[in-house]
DNA sequence: CGGGTTTGACCCGCGC
DNA sequence: GCGCGGGTCAAACCCG
């Protein structure tokens, strides 16, 4: 067993209780042989389910699946997280017991044997559920999916959320919301129409994102591409390397911060409607502020998924539930206190700001303390990453099992960039994932 | 020559 | 209605 089964596992165990985990739960648990991706949802349901913060239910969560070769010494792995495991493991065995007659500690072990396994089948019928359920939505979707073009119109009226959890399998699977993106004001920029700059059809076109356009404009979709993920990310690099293919196609001086801010769009794939604002922080020049909005419509490079998935993950984090930015703003902070109860000072859900916006603060130390005062963002323990923005979905998959690597969440109903605490010393990064993109930054 | 960047102009929403 | 600021466009330019 390894890291990255125990990683995976703990995700499943933070997502036995919603649905739209449980795809991303499913997809976790049949991939012990890479890194998981750690789908948007599987924070939702964690914070959801809100598991109690006990490091053992993870890991009997890990043992329960891998147990179904029935593993008694699995069983007892899972009742520490400590090295001392071993010690546990040598206490009950034969040996030990004729060795030392020490009846009172053999019968706690014992008893502590029988809950864990009683919890294990308790889990395991969880694990069981979730996966039929998974398999009973993945069904629907495909159902839907077939169903969706022809009655897009009218579905798009009646029905957000459905929509969402399709939008969310279509991105996760890097495919078809093309028509999606063709209501994109990108598309809309290459009709000639707009090109000729004709003034009624000109007119006519940007007005679709108003509120007296024709209502064949999926309100889901809008709101969803207007939700937005930012992400405060140290780095000396001009722009965070994410994996996908950008063409900036805009600068422009933002008020209150004299670095210029950069707009891009995607360009892997023709119309997909994501767009990023890149800026510096007024304050801390070294910290970069990346802002991302919409959903890919093409699959994306597995340097790609981890970005794009977070933010998808955060957008529909602020999305989900209600397609009222209020709403979205009170479930995401609901979601986001659920996630990591035991933590602080890492998220930031913005109510002021023009679009609901989930930000993800890489630039602090996962040590809470060292931010007594701070409020407003998602702190992601990567501070100097050249691009931590590979590291989110991991990030998120370690922080449900492991708070003691993390600063944890906190939430605010007020993201102002410039109140941001000074930034900490930096703290210890993965070497390997750091000599990565430290390479890349250096071509640049 | 194709693709990306720059940059001034334009559009639009919002607040006064 | 007007001005401001954010966002986008697209011609001109640059570069490999």
């Amino acid at each position: 067993m390894d890291n990255t089964t125990l990683t995976t596992t703990t995700t499943a165990t933070a997502t036995n209780s919603l649905k739209p985990f449980q795809v991303n739960l499913t997809c976790s648990l049949h991939h012990h042989d890479k890194r998981p991706l750690i789908d948007e949802h599987d924070f939702f349901s964690a914070s959801a389910s809100a598991p109690p913060p006990h490091h053992r239910h993870h890991n009997t969560m890990n043992s329960d699946i891998l147990d179904s070769k029935v593993n008694t010494g699995l069983n007892l792995l899972t009742t520490n997280t400590s090295s001392d495991q071993s010690v546990v493991d040598d206490d009950i065995s034969p040996n030990s017991h004729q060795k030392r007659p020490v009846p009172d500690q053999t019968v706690v072990i014992l008893a502590e044997l029988e809950r864990t396994k009683a919890e294990n089948q308790r889990l395991r019928e969880r694990l069981d559920r979730v996966t039929a359920e998974y398999k009973a939505l993945q069904m629907q979707v495909v159902a839907l999916m077939q169903q969706h073009k022809p009655e897009e119109e009218e579905e798009k009226k009646q029905d957000a959320a459905p929509r969402q959890f399709m939008d969310l399998g279509l991105a996760t699977n890097g495919a078809e919301t093309g028509e999606e993106a063709s209501l994109s004001s990108s598309e809309r920029s290459k009709s000639p129409e707009r090109k000729n700059g004709s003034s009624d059809d000109q007119e006519k076109n940007s007005r679709e994102d108003s509120p007296s356009a024709p209502r064949n404009v999926d309100q889901a979709e809008a709101t969803m591409r207007k939700a937005r993920v930012s992400v405060r990310a140290r780095s000396e690099a001009p722009m965070m390397t994410d994996g996908c293919q950008w063409r900036k196609y805009g600068q422009k001086m933002a008020k209150g911060n004299p670095c210029p801010r950069a707009y891009y769009r995607c360009t892997m794939a023709a119309g997909c409607p994501v767009r990023k604002q890149v800026q510096r922080c007024a304050e801390d020049r070294t910290i970069l502020v990346t802002t991302y909005e919409g959903n890919h419509n093409h699959p994306l490079p597995p340097a790609a998924m981890a970005m794009a998935q977070t933010t998808s993950s955060a957008a529909r984090m602020l999305l989900s539930g209600s397609m009222s930015s209020s709403d979205g703003l009170m479930n995401a902070n609901f979601l986001t206190r659920t996630l990591l109860p035991c933590s602080s000072s890492m998220a930031t859900i913005s109510a002021s700001a023009p679009f609901p916006t989930v930000t993800l603060d890489l630039t602090h130390s996962p040590n809470p303390l060292q931010f007594p005062n701070h409020q407003n963002h998602f702190q992601l323990p990567f501070p100097h990453s050249p691009n931590p923005s590979s590291l989110l979905p991991h990030i998120f998959g370690h922080a449900l099992y492991n708070h003691s690597k993390f600063s944890g969440l906190q939430l605010s109903q007020d993201a102002d960039p410039s109140s941001q605490p000074p930034p900490p010393p930096p703290p210890q990064l993965a070497d390997s994932v750091n000599s990565e993109y430290a390479k890349k930054e250096r071509e640049l």
